[in-house]
DNA sequence: ACAAAAGTGTTCAGGTTACACCCATGA
DNA sequence: TCATGGGTGTAACCTGAACACTTTTGT
C-alpha cells in the first residue's frame, strides 16, 4: 500500500510546490479555393527555428481563456473575427518544444480563404498549402495538423459544418466540391443535392452564377437560423 | 494596423517573459453495476474546499504527459492500469480554482465496478453516485461531469465502446442494459442482440449465467483482436 | 402447473445507392 | 449547332423499427 501512498502525495501537496508550465494555443487554419483544401502556415521569423514553417500560435495570457487566446492568434493572422473554431487533443510531451516545456491546445478553424486581410498575412510571411502539400512544420505541428484532419472529417461527416469555408453565396456544385475535398471522397451530385436540400438549411436564390458555365448555376445561402436550431437538436447528419 | 502589430507581441516574445500555469488532470470515472451509471468522486482531505466532494485530480509533473498524469490519478485511486480513457475539452477559465489559476484537462475512463481497489477508495473517502444523484462539486467539476457524460453518449452512440464496464464475461441483458444507462434510453431486446451479433465482436460461451433467471443466460466475451481491428478501420457503429 | 426471464424471426417503412437523360446558353 | 456544365427522377436494395410467442427450469 506504500507505493500508492507515495505516489498519490503530489496530488494532495499544496499548490505552491507544482511545476507551471507555458501553456500556447496553435491554430490550424483550414480554408478551401473551390478545388481543394489549404492549410495556412507561417514562416516564423523569431527563435528557435527561424525561417521554418510553422502552425501560427501564441502563449495563453494570465487573464484569458484558451478559447480567448486562440480567437486572438487568429485575429492577429487574419484580421478575423467569430470564426468557426474547434478544440482537438492536447499535445504535452515534455520535450516537444526544444526551448521549455510547453504544452499545446490546438484549434482548427475554417475560414473562407477570400475573406481574410492579405497583408497581415504578408507581415506573417504566411501562406497557403494544398493538404496534400504542406511542407515539413516545426516540433510535433504535422501531428498537430493531421490529428486536425481528422477531427475535421469526423465532424463534417456528421454534422453539416463546412459552410464557413465558402463565399456567403455559393453553389450547389461549390458546396459539393467542399465536400468532396474535406472528405476525399466522389460524392454523386443528384444524391448530393437531394440530401443537402432535405436538410432544409440552404436558401435557393433567384440569382445564378454565370461563372462556371454557360447555362449559369443558381446560387444558395446557408439559413443561419434553421442551421442553428438542427446543430442544437444535437443533430446528426450522415452524408 | 498598429493595433495588430500591438495584439501581436506575445506570440514573437521571447518564452521567459510569458506566464506559467498550474496544470491539472481531473479523472471522471464511470462505473456500472447492472443497473445504472456511477460516478466516483472523492471528498476533499485538503484546502481549499477540505470536506466537499470533487473529482480525482492531480497536477500535472514536470516529466510527465498529461495522459501519464492522468492515469497516474487513475492508479492512485483505484489501483488500476490500462484503462480506457478519452481527454475531453480542456477548462480554462481564469478564476474556476480560487486559489491560483489551473487550468483543467479532464479524462473520463470507463471502469468495472466490481474491480478496483476498495481500500484505496476508502483511503479517499472516494464514493460511487448515480449520475442523477451527483452532488454539487467543487469549482466547475460539475460541469466537467456534465461534459464528460455528453461526450461519452456521443461516442458510444457510434462506436461500440463501454465494454470496459461489464466483467470479462457478460449476458446479452447485462450489455443491453448498458447501453441503456449510457444512453438513456430504452432498446428492444430483439433488435439490440440482433445488431450486436451483426457487428461480429462477440463470442457466445457455452456456459450460462444461472443467477437472473431459472432458465439461465448464455455469456458472451468480447474478441479484442476483432474490435481492435473494425475501431482501426475507423469502423462507426449507429446504435 | 406456473412464474420468470431467455431467446428468436418477420414484416413494413424509410432511407441510401446507383444510374442517364434533357436543358440552357455562349461560342 | 455543338460543347459544356446544370439540373432532375426512379427503381432496387438495405437498414432500422415495430412487434409476440415459445422455451427452459426452479419452485
Amino acid at each position: 500500500m506504500d507505493k500508492e501512498f507515495f505516489l498519490d502525495r503530489p496530488t494532495i501537496t499544496a499548490y505552491k510546490h507544482n511545476f507551471r508550465t507555458l501553456l500556447a494555443v496553435d491554430s490550424i487554419i483550414f480554408g478551401f479555393d473551390n478545388e481543394e483544401l489549404k492549410l495556412l502556415i507561417i514562416k516564423r521569423d523569431y527563435e528557435p527555428e527561424l525561417g521554418s514553417w510553422s502552425l501560427m500560435g501564441g502563449f495563453m495570457l494570465e487573464e484569458e481563456t484558451l478559447e480567448e487566446a486562440a480567437n486572438r492568434v487568429l485575429y492577429n493572422l487574419t484580421g478575423l473575427h467569430d470564426v468557426y473554431m474547434e478544440q482537438i487533443q492536447v499535445f504535452s510531451k515534455p520535450d516537444r518544444d526544444p526551448v521549455e516545456r510547453t504544452v499545446s491546445v490546438p484549434f482548427y478553424s475554417l475560414i473562407n480563404i477570400e475573406e481574410h486581410d492579405k497583408e497581415l498575412l504578408k507581415h506573417h510571411s504566411a501562406s497557403w498549402f494544398p493538404l496534400k502539400k504542406v511542407p515539413k512544420l516545426i516540433f510535433d505541428h504535422n501531428d498537430i495538423v493531421n490529428a486536425a484532419i481528422k477531427q475535421l472529417r469526423y465532424k463534417t461527416s456528421i454534422q453539416p459544418i463546412g459552410f464557413e469555408l465558402l463565399p456567403e453565396k455559393f453553389t450547389m456544385r461549390q458546396l459539393q466540391k467542399l465536400y468532396e475535398a474535406i472528405l476525399d471522397i466522389e460524392l454523386d451530385k443528384r444524391n448530393f443535392s437531394k440530401k443537402i436540400r432535405q436538410l432544409d438549411i440552404l436558401v435557393k436564390l433567384d440569382e445564378k452564377d454565370m461563372s462556371s458555365s454557360k447555362k449559369g448555376s443558381f446560387l444558395y445561402m446557408f439559413d443561419k437560423r434553421k442551421y442553428k436550431e438542427k446543430v442544437a437538436d444535437g443533430f446528426i447528419f450522415k452524408l
